[in-house]
DNA sequence: CTGTTAGCGCCTTCAG
DNA sequence: CTGAAGGCGCTAACAG
């Protein structure tokens, strides 16, 4: 493990010189730099990021606060979209990634985090599956003394970005397709938990379909649970047409149902996961590219600690009839 | 942010007392301990782990060294459950954790994978998925450079340990309870990579269970693949009576083809994913708890770090059967 | 048992 | 444009 004194002795500069250099600071003659660089490659040099970071009080690193999905079982596949994407996008970004769950900080207070994670030298923040409730990130945000990327919550600021489809607009695209196709005459919403941002989006888009057709709409909370959707599709299926689900997973505990009570109604879900494939269902649903748009958000969050402002940052979705054969081919 | 330097002063005590007290050393009085803890306490000091890094020369880092299903779709489960297994363990452990992906190194030599790893102040490295044709990974092992945990894959050295259950009996168990529930006649054994570690041990397992009952036994690799163990379901159900798969994928690839087929074979798996659920399949299975595992495997590189020798760990498992009611409920 | 003294490897003014 | 000097926050001998 060579330093970059050995560096600085091979080239015959001195060490300041080296650190401007490979840092591509502008003071420095073409010479030098060469003279540098070539110095680096034959000694083969990496730079130590610990002592980097004591030294500039920058450590380029980056945590994914990620919100399993521990209720919801098997659903770790958008988990896992979320943080091959941010650790992949990490590597170009030559960002430092730890991962953290929510879980560790619960009950921890705004101050608490923070501490820790300045600490840990973390300047930027990526949170997943953050709530309207979630009081303390909410501080964390405000505070604005990390950089902070939320994905899926519409939190602006000039240290936030935020990323996100537009999920009012494809709840209303999804549904509208799916009652079209089926010719329906009521609609039974089976909506999200009631703390999660996309909940409320998701909503307006299905009710301002319903207004627009004049539809009955019945909206029921299923907080994203499949085993309560189930419930809630036994309970008012029979006098509904057409199911509308604010989740893949929602939208499998309701065709389960509908297979049980031996009735067809038309169902369509949201996200896009294989697993729906897996469960041999087939249904329109808004499939969305949860490692793409995570990748994206680690990208924003290079350029939030390059200097640059938050900004709100829109990803394209499909609709799509999802089936078993998308799977395996 | 206070410093160990804030609390030395508040403690009224050199730093380096303040250093020794809180990391336990045994040469400070209980009266200074006590009074130093009381001063960190109030200041809400949070050690640099940074500083303490770049002094000591030990981050207590280690990295999830993980190989990515890429291929095989919807196994997400099984690498979320070894990333949160090994994070959460080691919040427990004190430890700090990266997680890099397989498709990152490719290509690298040894050499520039010990370069970076020692450059980002990694001390162990928890590898997951590891075949027998990962040269590099096993020189990094025989290199005795860092600490390693090796899941699945039996290998232990005085750094390196090995977690992992008895894939030899398990495989064995697995097919005779599903051979001797349906009276077979012959199996159909549908193997894994050749690649990697557990498929020869889980197919010695069938082996002996196969020459034990003088039973005919047909492998044929099917490389985990969902899809190639459809194609090769196909080719060879007819002729025999039990399919046995060496993973639960490759079970539900066999099954959909049997449904194709429109005739019945008792199919067993191993793993123990809830997807297979899911798919609305009934089978036995090895039930693995990759959690646990993983979790595990982070205690023990806790233990080697501390400075104990590499040993084997062997997990337990079950057979169990698999059925959707397990998921929902 | 406690304090003093050197650094760890790098960045960053500030002179030259 | 380059080099010398002074830390970043903490640990680790070494004296006292």
């Amino acid at each position: 493990m060579s330093s970059i004194k050995d560096v600085a002795r091979r080239a015959g500069v001195a060490i300041s010189t080296v650190s401007k250099a490979l840092n591509g600071y502008p003071n420095v003659s073409e010479e030098t730099r060469v003279k540098v660089n070539e110095a680096a490659k034959e000694l083969n040099f990496t730079p130590n990021p610990i002592a980097s970071a004591l030294s500039s009080k920058k450590a380029g690193r980056v945590a994914l606060l990620i919100n399993l999905n521990t209720k919801t079982q098997a659903v770790d596949e958008i988990d896992m979209q979320y943080l091959s994407g941010a650790i992949n996008g990490a590597v170009e970004k030559k960002l430092d990634v730890i991962t953290v769950f929510f879980s560790m900080i619960r009950n921890w207070k705004a101050q608490e985090i923070a501490d820790y994670f300045q600490s840990q030298g973390i300047e930027g923040i990526i949170i997943y599956g953050m709530g309207r409730e979630d009081e303390v990130l909410h501080e964390l945000i405000e505070e604005k003394y990390f950089k902070i990327v939320v994905v899926d919550v519409p939190i602006v600021n000039e240290t936030t970005s935020s990323i996100q489809i537009d999920q009012e607009q494809a709840q209303y695209e999804v549904a509208r397709k799916t009652v079209l196709e089926n010719g329906g005459k009521s609609v039974l919403y089976l909506a999200g938990r009631p703390d999660g941002y996309v909940t409320q989006e998701r909503l307006a888009g299905m009710q301002r379909f319903a207004r627009e057709e004049k539809m009955p709409l019945l909206v029921r909370r299923g907080d994203f649970s499949e085993k309560k959707a189930r419930e809630l599709t036994f309970q008012y299926a029979s006098d509904h047409d057409v199911i509308v689900c604010a989740s893949d997973l929602m939208a499998i505990g309701a065709m389960r149902a509908l297979q049980e009570m031996d009735i067809f109604r038309p169902v369509c879900g949201f996200d896009g996961i294989t697993l729906m494939g897996y469960a041999g269902m087939q249904m329109n649903t808004v499939k969305q590219d949860f490692y793409r748009s995570s990748q994206k958000a680690m990208e924003e969050m290079g350029r939030l600690l390059a200097g640059s402002t938050g900004k709100r940052i829109m990803l394209d979705y499909q609709i799509v009839r999802m089936q078993y054969l998308d799977v395996i081919c």
